[in-house]
DNA sequence: AGTTTTATGTCAGTGTTGTTGACTTTCCAA
DNA sequence: TTGGAAAGTCAACAACACTGACATAAAACT
């Protein structure tokens, strides 16, 4: 067992309230272990993206407009936190190489909805498959207690605001 | 509860083996959850790094050397996983302004190792009490369980080699 | 002793991704 | 009709990564 060294104290407050004792070491751990692993969770797609001259921020693109197609450009600047210009840059090259379509919105002309075309949502696929494999390996390690930790203490450390957006991705899904 | 609906299939094999089964929803579900708990991790040092005129980089080789005190560079770069050149920009820095200290090596004269300064330490302990203070809050409200799940999974998510570093790390720690 | 390798540092150029600031077009809504 | 929101563009700049070439000192090898 790799974690068995991290060992914290837990003590039951009248109240009932479950109180944590962590050392700085224990801290420390976690914030390299954060490093490292995104690390890992990054490489297998940057991989990719290298091959087709993309990076990570076209990535981001294709994920979040696979997620939500139709979405707008301001939607996906909130949930990106960038700035426009810095989108758009990004945005253009995948309209360009029809990688991602941009439609009038109906209701208000000022929005574009955005949509994968055919080769974007085979190249989203196939960095997904990647990321997804290193996700379900790491998980089948851990064992289902701990990927239920995993996401708990993950969602903690989200900013509030970017767990409100992650909350209303989860409301709108359909499995 | 945030995070019930993320359920999982968990079946008894007979050789007393736990297998998974993850649907491609909550795999990807946990990818987000990833890409958004990293943003709220580095969100606190960059906000203090910007203050000092330093970045990412900055940081994370301050962290190294703190957490491992005449450290040589080739060590430093294996483990950041950058090019020398990426490296030595920042570090050249870090000396100038007299928060590291570099220092021709004993044994073999061709190394150097380097260490915080006093100006150093203290940078390296404000940015790290933000990230203590975030990663702390996160693990309070996960509770205990939760923690320990969480680094599991961080470790099998991280490259191979990048493990091994983790694991020489915590051989040496002395809490 | 002479050669090679290792550790470090440096210079120059390039690419991705972020930033600010200024400006335009379109179009919804009060 | 006027104000403001959504989108897009141009220009300049900064952080941080990369490659490639080259220099120096010291260790290691033959």
């Amino acid at each position: 067992m790799i974690c068995d060294e991290v060992v914290m104290s837990e003590r039951q407050s009248p109240g009932g309230q479950s109180l944590l004792f962590l050392t700085d070491e224990q801290l420390r751990k976690g914030i390299e272990a954060m490093f490292f692993a995104y690390r890992g969770f990054t490489a297998d797609p940057d991989r990719i993206l290298n091959k087709y001259g993309y990076g990570r921020a076209h990535h981001r693109a294709l994920h979040f407009i696979s997620r939500a197609p139709g979405t707008t450009v301001n939607n996906l600047l909130s949930i990106l936190g960038v700035t426009k210009q810095s989108l758009n840059r990004v945005l253009r090259t995948l309209i360009e190489d029809e990688l991602v379509e941009s439609r009038v919105g109906t209701r208000d002309k000022r929005e574009r909805n955005l949509f994968l075309t055919e080769n974007g949502t085979a190249l989203e696929q196939e960095l997904s498959d990647a990321q997804r494999e290193r996700m379900r390996q790491a998980y089948r390690e851990a064992g289902p207690e701990a990927v239920q930790g995993f996401r708990t203490v993950l969602e903690a450390m989200m900013d509030t605001d970017m767990q409100r957006h992650f909350t209303r991705m989860k409301e709108s899904r359909h499995d």
